[in-house]
DNA sequence: GTCTATATCATGATAGAC
DNA sequence: GTCTATCATGATATAGAC
């Protein structure tokens, strides 16, 4: 987000770059790697030569391949929250805001499955630390939906037998999508967003 | 399953082992490091040490680290496929067919979480050989739910809108409970069994 | 079948020139 | 800010005694 500034602004060159510059093309090089092999899996070296830098390149930019991996879980967690909070807040009803979430999140599960599989499956390699400011975001993102919830229940429109529990499946649902998204398939984003709304709704309603 | 007799019955020993002896306390201790900390963080000497043996003393009954990670995943696609297997066969009705096959299935994903999570998430870390075949096992674990999905639309008894997408989903929630499920929690895997049979059938059961 | 000892190599990270 | 060179460590796997 915040940008350092430590070159000049180009006039020559009108594709501006959203994060400092290299410290950008490192963060996509260990998205990329960290997605495809795992963190313990991706080497240092493979990062550095993906964002077309030497092996001591990366920590002019990060302390540690950790930091690359808490930077990466930070603002994909970050993204998500803010997507449900929106997501939640533009919705005039309970159930227009539940097929909201669970289309918008699922959707980016697929889009971003990247980011996605390193949010939800390399939490444990965050030093204790980082573990805890991630935890944080997760509470709130669990809140959104839990709140989602809560809200039908109590204007009727929902019935289920738990709050948290039907919380938890809804969103083990969105979350999947991250494991088996693979892009080569025929099924879009928007396509699985869709689906995934309906399947909510069924998910909080009795027959 | 095949015991290799390398050592003469004990009669003084009343405790049988499944597996040849050291190999199975091999076995047992890979699944707890690789589930803990993944495969690629987790070093044959922490196995070995596990086990009680030296680094060395691993090989004289697997031949690699992955080849331990493959048994692993092998046994553990093939217990979920048996007990699939089983819960669809036993049952009357799709409807039954269903309830039994999310209830074991999410069952199964807490009570064995530590395999469960070798079997969804190390998959990509098997040799190609080892990923080829284990794939076959995937491919008969899905034919079971779909087979039943299928059965429940002919019968009338589900109503979906896509068969293959709704088996997905379906396995999804079940998969996840592996990721999210932790021994330290209240609910028991019965309990999480029970819950997700029910919320299988609400996602085959338009309001 | 298990051990001690070790070969061989890759890793994360740093030093210091430019 | 990037490079080359390298350190220190720890990895998988093997050799050979017992």
């Amino acid at each position: 987000m915040l940008s350092t500034m430590s070159t000049p602004a180009r006039a020559t060159e009108d594709r501006a770059d959203p994060t400092s510059d290299t410290a950008h093309r490192l963060l996509e090089a260990a998205a990329e790697a960290f997605a495809d092999r795992g963190f313990h899996a991706t080497t240092t070296r493979d990062i550095a030569s993906r964002a077309g830098l030497s092996p001591a390149g990366v920590y002019v930019h990060f302390s540690s391949k950790e930091e690359l991996l808490y930077q990466l879980s930070r603002e994909g967690h970050e993204a998500a929250r803010d997507m449900l909070v929106a997501a939640s807040a533009g919705a005039g009803s309970p159930t227009e805001a539940l097929r909201a979430i669970m289309g918008t999140f699922s959707r980016w599960h697929a889009e971003h499955f990247r980011v996605a599989r390193i949010v939800q499956y390399e939490f444990g390699n965050l030093t204790p630390e980082h573990r805890d400011a991630v935890l944080g975001l997760r509470k709130q993102i669990d809140a959104v939906v839990r709140d989602v919830v809560t809200a039908g229940v109590a204007t009727g429109e929902f019935s289920v037998d738990d709050v948290p529990d039907t919380t938890l499946a809804l969103m083990s649902m969105a979350v999947d999508v991250a494991r088996w998204y693979d892009p080569e398939i025929k099924r879009t984003p928007a396509a699985i967003g869709e689906a995934y709304a309906d399947l909510g709704i069924r998910l909080v309603t009795a027959r």
